[in-house]
DNA sequence: AACCCGGGGTG
DNA sequence: CACCCAGGGTT
């Protein structure tokens, strides 16, 4: 499509202003090409949206909004609230990150997101992409984004074979998104490749018949749509396996705050012991909880997975007399208390199988276990629980 | 440049 | 089940 950038940005604009999905953070469709989103709103959804796809961001924007309506209030906000606000959608360092940069925004830029990109960029939690997609489409800069479904279009557009991934052309589809973006509406323009790729060029089963820009397609003319771009290899997953021990005292359940860094970092779980550490049976490893367990009971197993790692699970419920001293780090709290903590997916439905354990339908607990798939994983030696 | 970080949706 | 997704930070 070289030589007509201009006529496809026209199409694509076209397009992109009758069939865009009404989401929270757009402005109103009525007002559309004249009115920018409120920059916060815009800042907050491209966070969330981060390898997160839309329908799953929408309840947790509207929530996220009604406790902190403005970065001032963010940056206000305790560290353990905005984890608890983002509790089930992953990748927490975004939270924190987000945090952080509310905190700088009010510092350094008077409250109000910043307009330019190196200014942007110098946010934590914000990169290339976030800063382009902010820039463009809160003050209609002309910056250029390349994210997961722009990079599909583009590839598609120019039928490019190898792997995207690689340096060399991720610079040269970043080069080529700036090229191809007009002088204005540029965050119309890149919402609408955004779009483009999320509905019509799709990764699976794209609907070129339907496309607004299927003539400028190199890869619809050669009929290679879907083997572009080219499929990432595949991961082997790694299984972790852990176990869980619920200890109660007094209706209260005693949980551990994991550590500042790494995975779920600063988020509570009830107390975990790596497996495969010289304790054999789950009686031995109850001793290294620090705490006097009495009348273990095996409740189950809940298998979670990640992008990189299968984890393993085995829960178990016992009850202390004594309830120790406290210790830094640790708490005893109720079930319904627990909902002030941020908890890590698999921990939130252990606590769910608590919660049932006081009611009639106790007796549906298999149901709500699951068993780790039977394909085998590469066993590692855990470290950290 | 390689590795790490969660979870949900879809076919 | 396999694959996909509005990426960024750390080392």
């Amino acid at each position: 499509m070289i030589g007509s950038e201009r006529q496809f940005a026209k199409s694509l604009l076209k397009w992109y202003y009758g069939a865009r999905r009404d989401l929270p953070w757009r402005a109103p469709l009525a007002a559309a090409s004249t009115v920018r989103p409120d920059p916060y709103y815009v800042l907050l959804s491209e966070v969330m949206l981060q390898q997160t796809q839309v329908p799953t961001v929408i309840p947790y924007f509207r929530r996220f909004l009604e406790h902190f309506p403005t970065v001032q209030r963010l940056a206000d906000a305790d560290e353990q609230q905005v984890l608890r606000l983002w509790q089930g959608l992953g990748y927490y360092s975004r939270a924190r990150n987000l945090h952080k940069a509310a905190k700088v925004i009010v510092q350094r830029h008077g409250g109000v997101v910043p307009r330019q990109v190196e200014q942007l960029l110098a946010l934590p939690g914000i990169g290339r992409y976030t800063a382009g997609a902010v820039a463009s489409q809160a003050y209609d800069q002309r910056a250029p984004i390349v994210d997961c479904n722009v990079q599909r279009v583009l590839c598609r557009l120019d039928a490019v074979m190898v792997d995207p991934r690689e340096r060399e052309t991720s610079k040269r589809l970043w080069q080529r998104a700036e090229a191809i973006l007009p002088q204005k509406h540029a965050g119309d323009f890149n919402s609408g490749l955004m779009e483009l790729g999320a509905t019509v060029c799709t990764a699976r089963s794209p609907l070129c018949l339907t496309c607004p820009v299927r003539k400028y397609c190199e890869a619809a003319k050669k009929g290679a749509q879907l083997q572009i771009p080219r499929p990432k290899a595949k991961v082997e997953r790694l299984l972790e396996r852990r176990w869980v021990f619920c200890i109660e005292h007094d209706g209260r359940w005693l949980i551990e705050q994991r550590p500042a860094a790494g995975r779920w970092a600063r988020m509570w779980q009830f107390i975990t012991v790596v497996r495969g550490q010289g304790q054999a049976t789950a009686k031995e490893a109850a001793k290294a909880t620090g705490v006097v367990v009495d009348s273990l009971q095996r409740l189950g197993t809940i298998a979670h997975g990640l992008t990189h790692r299968q984890y393993e699970f085995v829960v178990f419920r016992g009850a202390t007399r004594m309830r120790p001293a406290p210790r830094p780090g640790r708490a005893w709290v109720s079930v319904d208390g627990l909902s002030n903590y941020p908890l890590p997916r698999p921990h939130v439905r252990i606590a769910a199988m608590l919660a049932m354990a006081g009611t009639e339908s106790a007796r549906q607990w298999p149901a709500c276990v699951t068993r780790p798939e039977q394909r085998r994983y590469l066993q590692v030696p855990g470290r950290s629980a």
